[in-house]
DNA sequence: CTGTTAGCGCTTTCAT
DNA sequence: ATGAAAGCGCTAACAG
């Protein structure tokens, strides 16, 4: 069996209040320290977190639950959370939910039992059970990427219609007209819902303009090459696509371009959304909506660390951040010249 | 304060033994499994899961501590623990380490601390003290990427020499001679080492082959870019790069090709490590070597069970995949061209 | 300044 | 089948 506090005590000739002092740095004596330290090296001691937190009601852990991991949008969110809360000790668990609202609130339950600092949440539906369920109890929650609508929880987002409404705005003025948007699975997210908004208002402008919408199952490269193969055999294509994300776009991309012969943007103009690293090295550079990704990870942990302190002003309960149009060649005849 | 065991209890009527042993699925009386139900229900009850695991001696959790999330490779390793994971009722908890000893060993030590199921661990440094005191705990471990070498844990990964080796015999199939290979920070991983390892064997059995070594801070896109713009104003170009991962080709495209003038393959060929997703879509198709990252992740935790539930036999502890040549025009003339 | 001790909420054994 | 009670390892309050 592994060793216990009392074992370092009886070790270092002191009591278990002594090395339990030592422990949390409110020791005071170097001596006693150190002879302290001597016997949890030597039996390779390690503290119980299970028993530390059950006695001390509190958790040095903080959750982040966010879609796909595998979306590097998420993956700098995840890097700003995690630098922001490693200044305070504190560690971040990430969770991925694939927007599968089953695995979604498998882990909200599972970070609640563990009762961490707080939940970082890029909700798949913010009115699953769930989702409710973590916002009704006492646990403080950030929504990351999501509005604080009706919920009393913070929140760190960039306005997704204001995106929507930049990406298609900017095809309708480089003389496009005919435009489809690329979404996720119907049961969509927020974000999504929300550029498609954005999209319907630009394109609602411009009086001859026309949008359809394309339905994916999920928001991978996969599924945009599947996309791309339909809409590259279509007869009336669109001629500009607004992928709702970069990865779509990109295996869009890979289906026009690499496997078909459809030239971006002279036949189809494209704008993808996130502009992660990747976009730029793109086939055909590829536009983008660009949103602080590291700056919301970090935000959002900030506000979290503030709540648990109660260092929270009203103001401070949300802050949105507004998203930047990237023009690149795949979208714009004079990039794609320049 | 949020409900316990004891008001459940108190509420549906029956003892706490009776609520825990419906809570762990061992009731048997159905009136009584509806009322306790009931009550967890009207009483907002969460299990407080420190307490259940001081009490057990087990956790539900399973540790997973990555190089970077932000590379898809390990973004696909962890769908793929994930997936293993949920089947059998484990969570994963993801820590990157960015390739930084002192993130590593926090995510280590914190994890020891709770008690974790089980580490599956990809090292910055199988020699760093953070690893070996993991390595050397009760803690079952699975080396994730990373071959076994003197430590008893299990392990799964992809042999790095042969695939180095895939990659520069291509380039100098191809007719190049003079290669680079741009890797990670100098004080690199194991797999990188290994790369460029079968680099060096590969250029060793061609006689007027040479090899140069560009070694960077990170092995981000970010890093790949500064390098192109070093190599683009180069005086003696080498005619061929291996970059050590896709993100650093990625970059090195960028530069190259979009702010530079180079052209790939015809003045400088490339090869990445990796093939993920966007290596497809790049502005040149980037040949690649791929590696079975989800599988990687599956088998690892697959083993990590096998291992808590003593199903492992001696040839189950190590899982060797090999890797596979990918060739797309960055580095063919031929596929260019088709 | 150090040592002793009462729980934190749960599981599980042992009576009933 | 159900209820009572003993601890899991730790922290913090209190006594020395």
């Amino acid at each position: 069996m592994a060793a216990k506090i009392k074992d370092v005590a009886a070790h270092a000739g002191v009591s278990v209040g002594t090395v339990s002092n030592v422990l949390n740095g409110r020791a005071r004596v170097p001596g006693t320290i150190d002879r302290v330290r001597t016997a949890i090296e030597a039996l390779g001691y390690v503290r119980n977190d299970a028993a530390r937190q059950l006695r001390a009601g509190r958790s040095r852990s903080i959750a982040l639950v966010v879609l796909d991991v595998g979306n590097p949008f998420f993956a700098a969110v995840a890097r700003g959370a995690e630098a922001r809360a490693a200044a305070d000790g504190y560690v971040v668990l990430l969770g991925s939910s694939g927007q599968d609202i089953k695995r979604e609130t498998a882990y909200l339950d599972q970070f609640h039992e563990q009762r961490v600092a707080g939940v970082l949440l890029t909700p798949a539906d913010v009115h699953s059970v769930g989702v409710q369920r973590v916002l009704d109890s006492s646990t403080p929650v950030v929504l990351v990427d999501e509005p604080p609508g009706a919920s009393k929880a913070c929140s760190v987002w960039v306005d997704d219609v204001e995106g929507g409404y930049l990406a298609v705005s900017h095809l309708l003025s480089e003389g496009r007209r005919r435009i489809a948007v690329v979404t996720g699975p119907s049961s969509t997210t927020r974000q999504v819902s929300d550029r498609l908004e954005g999209a319907r208002r630009a394109v609602a402008a411009v009086p001859d303009a026309t949008l359809s919408v394309i339905e994916t199952d999920a928001m991978t490269v996969l599924a945009g090459r599947a996309v791309g193969e339909r809409l590259q055999l279509s007869a009336d294509r669109p001629d500009a696509v607004f992928a709702a994300n970069d990865l779509l776009a990109v295996g869009l991309l890979q289906a026009l371009t690499l496997m078909g012969d459809v030239r971006v943007p002279e036949d189809m103009s494209l704008i993808g959304y996130d502009d992660i690293d990747f976009a730029a090295a793109a086939v055909v550079p590829l536009s983008s909506i660009r949103q602080p990704a590291t700056e919301l990870g970090w935000t959002a942990v900030d506000l979290l660390l503030r709540q648990l302190n109660d260092e929270l002003t009203a103001e401070n309960r949300e802050r949105r951040f507004r998203p930047e149009l990237v023009i690149r060649s795949s979208s714009s005849a004079a990039a794609a010249r320049g």
